[in-house]
DNA sequence: CAACGGCATGTTACTGTATAACATCATACA
DNA sequence: TGTATGATGTTATACAGTAACATGCCGTTG
């Protein structure tokens, strides 16, 4: 998807839930955007100094914290970093897999692939809050 | 398990897979028994400056990676935490399910119950290594 | 307009998590 | 006895995340 476009998706998916996609909220967004796979909290915080001068690390985990909530990228814990969401506009459940080698990053819907886990876990009374499964192996082309 | 019983079957398990359990690993597993749950890297360092006078951050993570590695522990990522595996002996895919209202960690076997993910996964090339799934969520005695 | 309330951002300072790099010690084995 | 290997000690630092409070922005309302 081209960036502007992206970024028009993105703003307009944010005030259909309410809320402003803000001027500092759409850099940090753009940040992010010129990373692939996973990237950091002090990665964007440097980026944003290299691009306003000063930042603090406040500034930059409150906007990380808003494109999460708004489903606009995907926390991963693992790696204490974060990923774009392709397809925010549709509720799913991503599968994260983490390549061990060249540190790639893929995110798969899941949804419909956990019935098993859903009943294992109903089993025991547990109920899962949404959120994103993230697996670390080797993708196809480490494979070697 | 009694915790004689199980330091024993511990450091068999470990001899078994040609490691030693050494009085400070010992020291440190015996640490994360008298915890239930979930267990930091930093409350097991206090405990041990408790013991023993001095101790650095080093120290107990040598141990604690140890202890994962050997598959006694299990690794927590979401919470930066630790739990034990109550059993290690056999090799099995973990579901750490950690209850958001009261913390409360519960460990399933889940091996048996992947089988559609791992599909999923094929189907993309990519190759998991065994390893553990966490989900947060709501536990039976929180559910209200 | 002026005052207010809310939300977003700025700023400072700190707590918590984890590792690098190098020194030392113990043990086993040639 | 020397030497290699693995375990531990020690110092210092890097990386990750948050509390608390100050300031600015903007729409609403009297
Ligand atoms: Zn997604
Ligand atoms: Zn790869
Ligand atoms: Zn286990
Ligand atoms: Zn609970």
């Amino acid at each position: 998807m081209d960036k502007t476009v992206y970024l028009d998706a993105a703003r307009r998916h944010c005030e259909s839930r309410g809320c402003r996609l803000t001027e500092l909220r759409q850099q940090v967004l753009e940040l992010v955007l010129e990373h692939p796979g996973v990237v950091k909290a002090y990665q964007i915080l440097a980026d944003l100094q290299r691009e306003r001068g000063v930042a603090a690390p406040p500034t930059v985990y409150r906007a990380l914290d808003f494109l999460v909530e708004q489903g606009l990228l995907h926390r991963v814990e693992a790696l204490n970093g974060f990923i774009l969401c392709h397809h925010f506009d549709c509720p799913h459940d991503g599968l994260i897999l983490v390549c061990e080698r060249c540190g790639g990053v893929e995110e798969l819907d899941a949804t419909g692939c956990l019935t098993s886990l859903t009943d294992a876990m109903s089993a025991v009374g547990f109920t899962p809050r949404a959120q994103n499964l993230v697996l670390t192996g080797t993708c196809r082309s480490c494979q070697a």
